[in-house]
DNA sequence: ATAATACGTCAGCTTTGTTGACATTCCAAG
DNA sequence: CTTGGAATGTCAACAAAGCTGACGTATTAT
């Protein structure tokens, strides 16, 4: 039961057209397993991913407005809008109106809204937790880093401009 | 190699809930840049990330049959019997009847067919280069096992399963 | 002979995205 | 104060891609 392929041979073996198909296809079944446990949850309800989405990051910078979310989503406002409307009228969300641009509608949960996030992100934490304590510290860290390559520019500022928040 | 392990106090630090946090929504980023390429290319055609995955399964196991496939995309036979077919009739997917039994039907891709895969993998492959090289050959490493360990089991099996293909 | 398998297909539904058009509200510039 | 543009909400129509359920047809297995 041995090395299972140390690339030791060549430095550079990490970037054959081999190593990075299966780098591909692990990051399509990866996403697979990321997104099972929310969506197994939200299946039950009337919602989806996109709710999933809206209500992580709302949770996440509560108070957030509509074209920021918008922004981070890179959906339109008119996808989002289906979607927040719902959430409204289950009360999960709540919208208030700025108080320095009243045109701005600032978004929170609202505590019913707070407890499917929390049901939701457990759920979500607890593989990823799984998968951190597997695959160790240092793994981790690579993990992050491609990832952190792997973005699109406007993404990849959204997702900085999100560390600056809480990081 | 070892030395990873045991910093006391902080040897941790990698599973707190704020870094899990920023592990989920790098996934998400990520994943967004991961398919931005593909999704561009496919744009202008009448495709979409379904036919890129069924053309890239069968790109790589050539001659995989219709339920094979359906197994490692994870969809219903309608779905992708859906795809299958506007594949075949645009000539880019050929269909055989099985030689040793008769009800199957083995899938491998057309000259037309490669030529779409191939510029769908070289612009998917780029970025993942891209992003290889900008984190290390460590890092690399790092982030295959994190993906993986992040696979739902039913995935996890098939993506070994292919792994011993080409592996 | 019968049951099970592999595949295709029809019909209808859902989620989530898209455009385009249009109204409202409001800030800011002239 | 008027007006242009920004932010938001909403209607309608549509598309991609998933789903369930039902049915048909070869073919293979029992």
């Amino acid at each position: 039961m041995e090395g299972s392929g140390r690339d030791s041979g060549n430095a550079l073996l990490f970037l054959t057209d081999e190593q990075l198909r299966k780098g591909i296809e692990a990051m399509f079944f990866a996403y697979r397993g990321f997104t099972a446990d929310p969506d197994r949850i939200l299946a039950g309800m009337a919602y989806g991913r996109a709710h999933h989405r809206a209500v992580h990051f709302i949770h996440r910078s509560p108070g957030t407005t509509v074209n920021n979310l918008l922004a981070i989503l890179g959906v339109t406002k008119q996808s989002l809008n289906r979607v927040l409307r719902a959430l409204v009228e289950d009360g999960l969300v709540r919208n208030e109106v700025g108080r320095r641009d009243k045109r701005e509608r600032h978004l929170y949960l609202t505590e019913a809204g707070e407890d499917l996030e929390r049901r939701l992100s457990d759920a979500q934490r607890d593989r990823m937790r799984t998968a951190y304590r597997a695959a160790g510290p240092e793994a981790v860290t690579g993990f992050r880093q491609v990832l952190e390559a792997m973005m699109d520019g406007e993404m990849r500022k959204r997702y900085d401009a999100l560390k600056e928040l809480k990081g």
